[in-house]
DNA sequence: CTGAGACATTGACGAGCGTCGATGTATCGG
DNA sequence: CCGATACATCGACGCTCGTCAATGTCTCAG
């Protein structure tokens, strides 16, 4: 096994790289960002940031132009994420943003911003 | 055609909701947070955060404990995004955060938070 | 021109996701 | 208890995505 001195001659590329983020921190946060990456999931969260108040699935669906199924689905996956949060009453499902949730996401951009 | 006016006898339940995003502008925003959905590209951007000058794909390729190949196809989404700028040096390529693009993505959580 | 190295592109595969209709569950009025 | 209403869950389908090996393209040294 000989070493090849050969790429010694050529310029410098490859100072070392040290690795930052954890594996599970990468997942967390590609899993934050996974939930917002859906069309109907954004129009969602738009239409409840415009809300002062939690908003029924009711008003909802009619909104977003998917089935019923499909905007439980979505808005199972919001709450999973932290991004939501779910509350009953009586018969009806009222929804309202988790603002520490959609902050935790914006902190991440911010933190990147940090290196400038 | 009956109307059915028992239905008007239930607790109100629905006022009517604006629709605000249009379906392009939904679109756009979930392909600005679907960039940022995959844990590869999370560290990739992590990792050009933390550098003040760009850095080439030779230092990434061995962060990343991924394939060559695979690093290219994350690396061309990320720009396709607006959030990296590729340049190329000579043999190597170098790639940079576009700052612009970030802001872009931390503008729209920011938005947000407005209706607090 | 020729060969080597750096990176991009292609093609293929398996896994995951968004969507819907059908069905289940829970709540309330009568 | 019974029917209706609101919402969740299930099962299935098609499509997209992440990944890699193989191959192509470009740049430079000699």
């Amino acid at each position: 096994m000989n070493v090849d001195f050969s790429s010694m001659l050529v310029p410098a590329c490859c100072p070392p790289l040290d690795d930052d983020l954890t594996d599970e921190d990468a997942r967390a946060t590609a899993a934050l960002f996974k939930a917002l990456a859906d069309p109907t999931r954004v129009r969602i969260v738009s239409l409840l940031a415009r809300s002062e108040e939690p908003v029924c699935v009711c008003e909802l669906t009619p909104a977003l132009s998917v089935s019923q199924p499909t905007v439980s689905h979505h808005l199972k996956k919001l709450v999973q994420a932290g991004l939501l949060r779910r509350e009953q009453r009586g018969v009806w499902a009222y929804y309202h943003l988790d603002r520490d949730g959609l902050e935790r996401a914006a902190t991440i951009l911010d933190l990147k911003e940090v290196t400038i």
